[in-house]
DNA sequence: TATAACTTTCAAAAATATTTGAAAGTTTGA
DNA sequence: TCAAACTTTCAAATATTTTTGAAAGTTATA
């Protein structure tokens, strides 16, 4: 395989893996793109590479800076911003997990906490889903819970988390 | 909060996080309608509650029964078929996990692993390439087997987790 | 301060994913 | 064997998400 080919694999595979994570596939392409490249990259050569349009371009980068996984990065006498992604997997790792967890868990528990503190439990069925709400509550929040803690290390902190596991 | 109005936020909910992490939201509603359910349900009773189309009803039950977190239950005289949620948290989290992992995880490895073996090393920009794909194959390696790990104990695995990272 | 070089915005268009519903398929039991 | 009671399939319709591109906005510097 030639470089330029394992690249646009890599970049497609990325996309692909994105979108069935609920990431926009454009955006998981693009950080894909920006992670192997060793240069700070322009908007214009992302456009070119993925063939997307300027706004597209321009929506998604913004929203992987909005994420804390891509920054801009500004060369001397240049006019034109130029962008790098977040190459420390840790720190990927734990920018995505914290965000998610603000944006979709904490929002999700909240709603657990309200629906299962219904007092109207007289049914049976009304019993079985205070009963199961909590439960979800309880095992979503210690999920959350221990991405806090494991987010906290920063560094090395998957290989780390093996380690206990193992012993 | 009525009963009622819970366990239809609850639905609401649950769908809505599900589309977020790249489930169809359909597929997560009939999961969380089946998860609070006392009883056995009906492919009726789901699309009556959900207002859904039998052929929906009956494609996503299947997918749902293909990540083997819902069954078929028989009733005795009944022709019909009702179904249930597996209702056990840790065992819905590891069939989930382990799921995704072999769909979603082990192809991406192997990608990773493919364009980082290419030969053509002489640039800087492909010296870099491959640099950054074998780091992101490790990583994810590892995230992957942290899952096996995770998902052979069965029982109470997330409270054991949190209570080895504690120490 | 005027203009060229750039970026952002957002309504409309396009692409993608989901849903429908009717026909085909299957199973049970009279 | 037949027909009733059920489920599955899939092409077409619908809904949702993403993308485009041109106008508006911004910023640097002549």
């Amino acid at each position: 395989m030639k470089f330029s080919e394992a690249k646009n694999k890599f970049v497609q595979t990325w996309g692909a893996l994105g979108s069935q994570w609920g990431i926009n596939k454009t955006m998981a392409q693009i950080h894909a793109f920006l992670m192997v490249s060793a240069e700070p990259v322009s908007m214009e050569e992302i456009m070119e590479e993925l063939q997307i349009s300027r706004g597209n371009a321009s929506m998604n980068l913004r929203a992987l800076m909005d994420w804390g996984i891509v920054y801009k990065e500004f060369k001397q006498g240049e006019r034109r911003e130029f962008f790098i992604a977040e190459k420390d997997l840790d720190e990927l790792a734990t920018k995505i997990a914290r965000e998610r967890s603000k944006r979709e868990i904490k929002p999700a528990l909240k709603v657990l906490r309200e629906v299962s503190a219904i007092q109207d439990d007289k049914t049976k069925e009304a019993k079985h889903f205070i009963e199961q709400t909590k439960k979800l509550h309880d095992f979503v929040s210690k999920a959350d819970q221990m991405i806090d803690k494991v987010t906290e290390y920063k560094d090395n902190w998957l290989a780390r988390m093996i380690m206990k596991m193992m012993g």
